[in-house]
DNA sequence: CGTGCCGGGGT
DNA sequence: ACCCCGGCACG
């Protein structure tokens, strides 16, 4: 089956460079094995073993070359990656529309991608792309090196090209067999770009463990190596991943289990399959792990900051704009995934600096609505409980406070009986608005889940007697349900 | 030290 | 949401 499935795909990835290879067979072959182990993939060529997988690659990181091959497939033209920059633009709105927002995936779904602005960079050069995927494994590279230079050397003929859409090319790592220090140089680069989204990465299938798992020992083995100096981003490559179904561990995540259905299901099936193998896999627990996490995806290319919620949509975008190629067009290599990486957002943070991330997606709206109900409980308390680092609260929350909400909220503090009355009335302000405070401060607390200002500033005890005063411990029953609960008294308001 | 109540935790 | 409490600030 993964034969199958590797020898179609395999097709595009040896298109690359335009120059061919025979090695097309084998590297999408290793692909395919690969993809379930890792998505950025290189390890997983390693696991086969086969030198090929490498030179695949290089392709792919070739970008330009890769490119010119893609032009075949979709791209109107040029050099590659920086043609598709030019559409870029037009296509990224649309793209952004028409992704889709589900996150799905996501989990599962794309780890790391090998940063597509290299590729773009790389154009022409195959090296910088290759000089990447060395890094993991050097010991291929040699391999892969010779293979590849002879390749290069000679340019297949035409006949041997396979027009074949690359379903994978993805890879945008490449490994160069020659120039070790360069490649250790992209080799950084491209850690640093895809240190960015390091929480992501692992999004591990608990499903794939089983496939995976011996193309990632290979890797693993090669990454620990090759990584030594670069280990920028906490990429969970550790040797936990096997071991460990759970989450983060497994760096193959995604793509490994995309892959891993596509190669047993069917061939073509890329696409959907792709979509469905999200679900499929979509491991809610790695995700719930953090709940104020989201994950996004973010474009990779050059100078696309793209980001959105959705696997799909991103590579859709990805596909669209920067390959060129419809977006609506049926078929997609798996390219995409390459070019793209989820990344991890604290929601919580989100929500303090969305103009960085939110701006991009449409779908990360989710977040910002937790303002205005803080909001709106300010606006009562803001002199008193505000004090300090909120004070600005009241100015934002103003417009969008009504007092009547204040009022409202109050009531609920703790609701006695008693309660109400006092908390209803607005006017009950105070200066010292130790009662107040309290109404304030428990919205504050439901409603921000942000960093709270309340530390220093702790209230004025208030003057008036409390129900433990009024009542004494004798008769606690009669006391107001926040003096039982050691809360705010809402009876006796100062 | 008693009190008021915040911040959390449990159900 | 309701209920409890630990613990701290304040007087």
């Amino acid at each position: 089956m993964d034969a199958k499935r590797v020898l179609d795909k395999s097709s595009v990835g040896i298109r690359v460079g335009g120059a061919d290879f025979n090695y097309r067979a084998d590297c999408s072959v290793v692909r395919d094995t690969r993809v379930p182990t890792v998505d950025s993939g290189p390890m997983p060529a390693c696991m086969n073993g086969a030198a090929l997988g490498s030179v695949l690659y290089t392709y792919v990181m070739d970008g330009g070359s890769v490119v010119d091959g893609a032009s075949e497939k979709s791209f109107p033209k040029g050099n590659g990656p920086s043609s598709g920059g030019g559409i870029l633009h037009d296509m990224e709105k649309t793209g952004s529309g028409g992704l889709g927002d589900q996150r799905d995936t996501g989990s599962t779904g794309v780890l790391k991608r090998a940063s597509p602005t290299h590729c773009p960079s790389i154009n022409g050069q195959l090296p910088g792309g290759l000089m990447h995927l060395d890094i993991r494994n050097p010991g291929k590279q040699a391999e892969l090196a010779d293979c590849f230079r002879a390749v290069q050397g000679q340019n297949l003929p035409p006949a041997e090209r396979q027009p074949l859409p690359s379903s994978h090319i993805p890879v945008p790592r490449n490994r160069k067999p020659s120039g070790h220090a360069d490649k250790e140089v992209m080799a950084a680069t491209v850690l640093t770009s895809l240190s960015t989204s390091p929480l992501v990465l692992h999004p591990a299938s608990t499903t794939t463990a089983a496939v995976p798992e011996l193309a990632s020992r290979g890797w693993k083995e090669a990454l620990s190596a090759s990584y030594s100096s670069s280990t920028s981003g906490n990429w969970s490559w550790d040797a936990s991943d096997q071991s460990v179904p759970s989450t983060p561990s497994p760096p193959l995540s995604n793509d490994a289990n995309k892959n891993f259905l596509l190669s047993s299901q069917g061939d073509d099936v890329n696409e959907d399959v792709t979509e469905s193998t999200h679900f499929l896999f979509e491991d809610p627990i790695p995700r719930k792990r953090k709940n104020s996490m989201k994950v996004m995806f973010k474009c990779l290319w050059k100078n696309c900051e793209k980001v959105l919620s959705t696997s799909s949509g991103i590579q859709r975008h990805i596909r669209a704009v920067h390959l060129g190629r419809n977006s609506d067009s049926d078929h997609s290599d798996g390219e995409e995934d390459f070019y793209y990486s989820e990344i991890e957002v604290n929601v919580d943070s989100l929500s303090e600096g969305l103009s960085s991330l939110t701006p991009t997606s449409p779908t990360t709206a989710g977040p910002p609505p937790v303002f205005p109900l803080a909001l709106t409980d300010v606006p009562r308390s803001e002199h008193i409980s505000m004090n300090g680092s909120q004070s600005h609260f009241p100015t934002l929350l103003s417009q969008s406070a009504p007092s009547t909400l204040c009022h409202i909220r109050t009531d609920h503090a703790y609701q006695g009986p008693v309660a109400h009355v006092r908390t209803v009335s607005i006017g009950e302000k105070r200066q010292p608005a130790p009662s107040t405070h309290t109404t304030v401060n428990k919205n504050h607390a439901l409603i921000t889940p942000a960093p709270k200002p309340t530390q220093g500033t702790r209230k004025p005890r208030g003057e008036a007697k409390k129900c433990r005063k009024v009542y004494g411990m004798e008769k606690r029953d009669m006391w107001c349900t926040a003096c039982r609960w050691k809360k705010a008294c809402q009876r006796f308001t100062d």
